[in-house]
DNA sequence: CATGAATGAGTTTTCATTCAT
DNA sequence: TATGAATGAAAACTCATTCAT
């Protein structure tokens, strides 16, 4: 009997909802200084409820990376296997990290400041899926580095890293009034890397 | 049990124990994992004697800072002030800035993981600090730019924020005992930039 | 171990029990010198429940105050506005205030000597409400000086003062096992003041 | 080599400038709400010279009720004990009671607020000066009682209390920019006083 | 399915006091 | 005389989690 909001907020399952609230405050505050107290509040629900749906506190967190994982790595997977030249496969992936993560800045901000405070067994878990996702990055980069397309001059982990340095920067900076379109960004990020592998 | 217990260990200043607790702990467990009471044990002194030092939890996470912060921009203002060719300062400047890093590893993990955990007003000086080590780097591309020996196809702010992803990145992946120097890593890291920017 | 311990102390709601246990300790050693703790204790709870029900120390010292200032506002109001001569009037509100405040001795010992250690806020609101009572007071007092049947030497402000500091004078000295029985203490600071105030 | 107010000011010798100090803060905030910190940063010394002088923050309180309890009783010892009809002695009196406690308000409000915080010892010292002052003046109006030129319809005791009770009530009230100077409020309520005991 | 009262261990911070110098 | 670093105990408050209903 309160916050009937439209008809279809109500809509929306209790566990979507609690999911949402969370990775809006995790990414405002930070995983620590969001209590379970505002999440419910936020979901417009009770502790009890959050509870049915989840273990605890990091297992909502845990949520919120699968998500993201799970995201990316298809969409990588995707295009790494796309039948393309190597350095259009890679622009394209490049790319395209840069843009769902720009589209998903509230998750990917948890997942790069948060991951620490996972539980150890959780954040091991996280961390193989990363690795498994670095790694399908890094077969692109080597299989041009071996066909010469690539410079060969830098080790392909390094250059994983470094662009994914960038990528996990995105959420220090980026903000969607700013003057560039998430495209364009990522276009511009692109480039720079495969312009460093230009032989 | 007095004053001259250990001879060496005892004979460093508690605000600098206190100091280097408390880097060691947030670069392990970060800010909010850490409790002043670990600190004050790890230090060996009392909670007091803290705060007798040092006004508030946030004070010491803002000391870490300015140490870190002093050091990247005396050095870099040093290397961009250099006699020597642009493409020189600039690759210098990008070297020197990882390998510092990795050399206060622990320092950067805590600044780039939790200086939004600083009060808003401490988090404000500690951005605008940042910010002018960041515009004096990206004056350098800029100047590099317009004489041509840099490709201008690339926002100067966006290669500053690619760089500097990628030393914040730093911290997630580099160990001390992998198979790479803090000089290697630095070269290479300064290669890719160098070779994005190649005209 | 359960719910049904006693029968009758278990009885009473937790919050009803946390204020009662307060307003004797606050009366006994002072807002300041109270610990939380020390109230949970009495109560017989935890101080997470405390903070179920209050949102601060500061919360539970005001609801202390509601309870008295709602009472004797209420009585005043009834007393006031009788159909009697105004002397009778006056001479029933000034005898009711110590009748009530003596039966409140704790209610009225904290309210007199804690009001300043509330928060600026809370302590403004009950000052204004305190104010209220005052000028119904006033009133009174007026309105037999304006028909003669008091004297007007002497402000009416001044007046209400000079019976009010007797009234909160009583938690000093009044103690229920001496000779006088609040009523008897009533009829004579009554007379006193009625005394005071013949033309 | 700081603070050289005036040339005189370092004159006050350091005693007299941590009981002045103190004396305000204790008004202004309350014993407990005063820290030791606070007042030997007011009074420009440190700790150890506090600690010096007074052998607790206990102490201070101490001195600060001594220095108005001595103040009092000497003032009412010699205005009781005057060649003059006892009317004239109890309204000089009462009505000089109420100047001393406005010229020195901070002293008079920290008197009553705070009597109970000092400990025990002490506390049953201070009632015991104060029932002496107590007793001189009740002696004064029992000797109007017996000789008839007061009404004997209140006890003694009680008409103190109800004198007393105004004169306590005065740190609540009054203020130095009120409209009435502080010897127009003892004369209201010194006539209150006596009009209230006309036979 | 869901509630919300209650727990208990934890948090940061304050402060009167001591003591070697 | 006076300093100020250091102590240790206690303060108010928070919070993830549980459980009877």
């Amino acid at each position: 009997m309160a916050k009937a909001t439209g008809g279809d907020a109500r809509a929306v399952p209790v566990p979507q909802r609690l999911l949402d609230a969370a990775t809006k405050l995790f990414a405002e505050r930070g995983y620590d200084r969001t209590s379970v107290q505002e999440i419910v509040e936020a979901a417009g629900v009770t502790k009890g409820a959050l509870y049915h749906y989840f273990g605890s506190k990091d297992d909502l967190l845990h949520e919120v990376y699968g998500r993201v994982l799970r995201l990316q790595q298809e969409r990588l997977d995707a295009l790494a296997g796309a039948d393309a030249p190597v350095e259009r496969r890679l622009r394209d992936a490049a790319a395209d990290v840069v843009v769902t993560t720009i589209e998903n800045l509230d998750d990917t901000k948890i997942f790069f400041r948060s991951m620490h405070q996972l539980s150890p067994e959780k954040h091991k878990q996280v961390r193989a899926e990363r690795r498994r996702y670095h790694e399908r990055f890094r077969a692109l980069i080597e299989e041009g580095q071996r066909s010469g397309v690539f410079s060969a001059d830098t080790p392909a982990d390094l250059v994983v890293d470094y662009h994914f340095g960038s990528v996990h920067h995105l959420g220090t900076w980026y903000h969607p009034d700013g003057p560039l379109t998430p495209q364009q960004v990522a276009d511009q990020l692109a480039d720079l890397l495969l312009r460093a592998l230009r032989p």
